[in-house]
DNA sequence: CGCTTGTTCTATATCATGTATAACACATAT
DNA sequence: ATATGTGTTATACATGATATAGAACAAGCG
């Protein structure tokens, strides 16, 4: 599970992380109970400050990815119950998404095959047969 | 054309000013040459700066959605060419938007059904028949 | 001339981001 | 006991983004 960050980009370094480790969860690179590099470790490998590090592992905490303990350290979280409520979440989130899409001329159509294309990409592990 | 603007929440207001004149273009709600209030007359109206409206216009500006002329003002930008490269960047935003989603035991229906609802809430008067 | 338009400039205040250093509480291994 | 490794917290600093404020400019129009 490789991590790697994009220091000229306008992504705050911890998003970059953030969102790794959820597209790890996600594909199944990152498997439940999996333990985490700790927060000193994966700063050094990545070269940043371990507070940039432990910004997104609390973060991530917060959001139910990842469980954290003072001795253990940090592990993959069992996966999650599927709450109606995040779709409102979703909903959103993709509102500015699709008005741009719209305004450059793409269709429902267009957007759900690049969602497909990325669940496809993702999804190579990542499906468990729920549904 | 109505915009409102959450000062307490994380996202920063020119950025909210963008995407709402964006959403009213994808919706129809602005259309092509139609004027766009000026920045002094809508940041009179927000309740916000100058300035933080003159960031969201040149913004809106740089990305091709609103055309602006120091002497007649800011209008609606004529529609815009179907790019490809734009589906590059729209797979870029939703990478993270449907790994989280996948966290959340959402199936690649379950984002498409949230997409065709955005799509059908915006698309009342933004069709126009292209496909 | 008077008024409006976008544009640019300076200045200030506040918050987010990232780094740096250090210490703490807790657990484990030597 | 000592050493090492966890996450956690605290302080401090530098930089950039965000937002505000006031002022001025060039251009068009009645």
């Amino acid at each position: 599970m490789l991590i790697e960050v994009d220091f000229a980009g306008d992504i705050p370094i911890y998003t970059q992380v953030r969102d790794q480790i959820v597209i790890g969860i996600a594909a199944g690179l990152l498997l439940p109970d999996e333990p985490l590099p700790s927060v000193r470790r994966l700063a050094a490998d990545i070269g940043i400050n371990v507070h940039t590090v432990n910004k997104a592992y609390a973060q991530l905490r917060d959001e139910g990815y990842i469980r954290m303990d003072r001795r253990s350290g940090a592990e993959v979280a069992p996966p999650m119950e599927k709450s109606p409520s995040y779709l409102a979440t979703l909903e959103t989130k993709l509102y500015p998404i699709v008005a741009e899409a719209i305004c450059h001329r793409a269709g429902a159509g267009d957007i759900c095959d690049v969602v497909n294309r990325v669940f496809l990409a993702l999804g190579d592990r990542g499906e468990d047969g729920n549904e």
